[in-house]
DNA sequence: GTCTATAGCCCGATAGAC
DNA sequence: GTCTATCGGGCTATAGAC
């Protein structure tokens, strides 16, 4: 409303600086966020890592809590863009394969995303407690539903589908959520794992995945 | 050394109230950092949760540091103490069974241990430098070593080792680490998974790794 | 819109009476 | 060994000058 009274120009500039600043601290309290979790993370230091005084980010989000809403909010924004849905029409191994191979890249490009989720999930979900409202349990059976349509069609081996995706959840989320464990297991010196190892990783699981459902054939 | 001049009275008397205090402390301390991780959570509440006086946990650990060491530690032991090692001389599909059988109870039976050590993890792994030291990539080679055995007896197909081992983590751990997820995703009211949908859950990843490894045929 | 200054609270840690 | 009382510091949030 009040907005409409100023003139464009401002509009303009005024609009570009907030996004830039949001940006800034939306960028600064994931890194927080995913080190210290919700109540861990402080606002102060967000503010230092953003370059910006305390204070603004109260002008730009209302609160602590309104800060993070608007974190996890981008982040399942994010899932819902860049996961497109399983065909039940589609040929099983390439829809699956697809599937590992997309969930890999998510895990390798934006990793803080799927830590500051499964931190949030660890801890006991109470700030996703709106996510997981009933609408939830109606989201998750039309992701399981494709492989009941795919076992009915003898496509696939009679596996449960709610355990295969949790499944395929766990074991492409792992390589974002715990690479600290994996850089140390496999002696990498230092924070990320090598694009030629997320390769090995997403090949492995692709063989294991399809051959343990009876798509592809040893 | 100051014991022994004291009375094998107060000794035993002293040292079963020590220890009965330090487990109520460390039962509070272990749903505390699970839920807040460790920079959220708070000396004062663990001193409300265990009903004892917040200078108590002072006295009995140094400090905070000190209580999330011993709550790590105890993790570590336990998990040290109830995964045995896969014998290369055994049958490959028994004991790969009886391994996701065991991680799955402890993830059923110890959820709490499997979010705190998820959480650090996620979280860096800060406190977690000296066990992540030199000795753990041999360690962790101690545990694919077995595969490799295995692939070159012809007994599995050719997967990579140190993605099997990562594969057979993350499966079972996801079940005590996003249980709230996965309640809310199954429509169950709250808190815990049933028993039977544990048991699914463990036949389904079962199948889906042995088969998939090529261990056992379809 | 931006930023300084500060209110009011909770934190980890300790001193010292019992 | 136990517990109260308290210190110094960092926290979220806001008031108000610019």
């Amino acid at each position: 409303m009040l907005i409409h009274v100023e003139s464009h120009k401002q509009d303009k500039s005024v609009g570009r600086i907030r996004q830039q600043n949001e940006s800034k601290i939306i960028a600064a309290a994931e890194i927080e966020f995913a080190r210290h979790g919700y109540k861990g993370a402080s606002i102060q230091n967000i503010a230092e890592r953003s370059g910006l005084p305390k204070a603004n980010i109260h002008y730009y989000f209302r609160s602590k809590q309104g800060l993070y809403a608007a974190v996890l909010s981008n982040i399942l924004d994010l899932w819902d863009e860049v996961l497109s849905e399983l065909d039940p029409d589609g040929d099983p191994a390439q829809e699956l394969e697809a599937y590992i191979r997309a969930k890999m890249v998510l895990s390798r490009d934006y990793p803080l995303a799927s830590r500051i989720f499964g931190i949030e999930i660890m801890s006991g979900g109470a700030h996703l407690k709106e996510y997981f409202q009933d609408g939830y349990v109606d989201w998750f059976k039309g992701r399981t539903a494709v492989f009941e349509t795919w076992i009915a069609q003898g496509k696939m081996q009679p596996i449960d589908p709610a355990h295969l995706v949790f499944l395929l959840w766990s074991s492409t989320q792992h390589y974002a959520d715990f690479s600290c464990q994996i850089d140390a297991a496999l002696g990498k010196p230092q924070a990320m794992l090598e694009r030629a190892e997320f390769d090995t990783a997403t090949e492995t699981l692709i063989h294991i995945i399809l051959q343990g459902c009876g798509i592809r054939q040893p």
